[in-house]
DNA sequence: ATTACTTTTTAGGCAAGCCTAAATTTATTT
DNA sequence: AAATAAATTTAGGCTTGCCTAAAAAGTAAT
């Protein structure tokens, strides 16, 4: 297997996440708006991980990875997992300021090094987000019994383990309002008609959390 | 000025280290040599860095850095021996080992990052090789009386403060003979017709050394 | 100073990765 | 099931950064 691309590796990484733990299949729509580019430049790429047989493709039927590329797919989450945990941990960076960084950071090409990092770190399991950190082998521990904040219920106490990373905005929102990682979070009412949730963040005011926030942020009850 | 492409960092890069303290013009196949690249693609390069003003160029007359292209290469420089600094000083890589993921460590664009980085190794001024860290205004503090071996008199005791580290044979020849930064280093004998030396490393056996490995390190008398 | 040699530039091409516009396939309505 | 809408692909183009081959400029040697 030659060298893959900075772009080549960054399509697997995203197609890996839209897929998610039930490997549905992807859409070229989906893949176009989160890369930010356009539909028909999708289709080329797929052409060519498929090409490379890192993904398995069909014409107007999406595509999902396959056992090579999911392997580097991991690898890469695992080397940005690893950054980012490096640049909140020992560079004192806050977790919303690190994602942009670890974006370049994880095409670095050196096993040896971010083996070195991990090591470094004290092999972490989880990252500065909640995320689990694959292993050198690719295997992830998945943090037990979490789920979404929007599936939780009422009054019952939980605790923050994880905040999907992809939008800074909310993650500004979130530090704004001072939640975050460890944060004991009480369901005070749900609201039907839009699945907003009134909650209680332990030492702080209550606050109104729209869907949109809530099905980014994982908590295990306490 | 927007953001430069890996590429056009690279050409600053090398411009500056062949242009070297005098501030010579650069000859297109110097650039093509080092960059291993075509004389065609460099012309190529020249005009588009011309154009946004990085560089001063005539046809035929060779290049050389504005004050602007300058700034942009040292800084370049700076985050490449700071990140050599910390692969070697935190993660106990060798100092001839360390190059390569150099090279791609330094086109990370963040100020923050290499700040931080700096911070966190304490300001070092020297990176592992001797040479000068650039400081985040561009200042280089080059160090006192180094001189080239190759330009060093006999009978004297010396220590090795730098070597040029564009050559990994280099690097591995003079870790093989023990050869490294902070070693004594004595003349014996000069031999003329091809300007090689015999020497002695202290505590070490006598070895003679062509002209091509002594201009590559850099000495003090001690 | 004219010839020969070296260096550099120009001209035209190619692959990667993106684009727009148009064609095609699939999905949804009526 | 035909018509419309949405998703996807194709076709053709663009920029970056490289290439080869040929032309032009500069340098050296007779």
């Amino acid at each position: 297997m030659n060298i893959l691309s900075h772009s080549e590796e960054n399509y697997l990484k995203h197609i890996y996440h839209i897929a998610g733990k039930e490997r549905n299949k992807v859409a070229t729509n989906s893949l176009a708006e989160r890369l930010e580019t356009k539909a028909s430049s999708i289709t080329d790429m797929l052409k060519k991980l498929k090409e490379k047989e890192l993904i398995e493709y069909e014409k107007y039927k999406g595509c999902g990875l396959t056992d090579l590329g999911e392997n580097i797919a991991i690898q890469i989450i695992r080397k940005h997992r690893i950054w980012e945990t490096f640049l909140v941990n020992e560079l004192n960076f806050k977790w919303d300021e690190v994602h942009d960084i670890a974006e370049q950071l994880e095409h670095i090409q050196s096993q040896e090094l971010i083996d070195r990092i991990d090591a470094f770190l004290g092999f972490p399991k989880f990252d500065p987000h909640g995320d689990p950190i694959p292993n050198k082998q690719g295997k992830i521990e998945y943090r037990e019994l979490k789920i979404n904040l929007s599936e939780a219920k009422e009054d019952v106490n939980y605790e923050i383990v994880s905040v999907n990373e992809d939008s800074l905005a909310l993650l500004r929102y979130l530090d704004d309002n001072k939640i975050g990682l460890g944060s004991e979070i009480l369901i005070l009412e749900r609201y039907d008609f839009d699945n907003s949730l009134k909650v209680k963040i332990k030492g702080k005011k209550t606050i109104n959390l729209s869907e949109k926030v809530t099905s980014c942020i994982g908590v295990r009850p306490m």
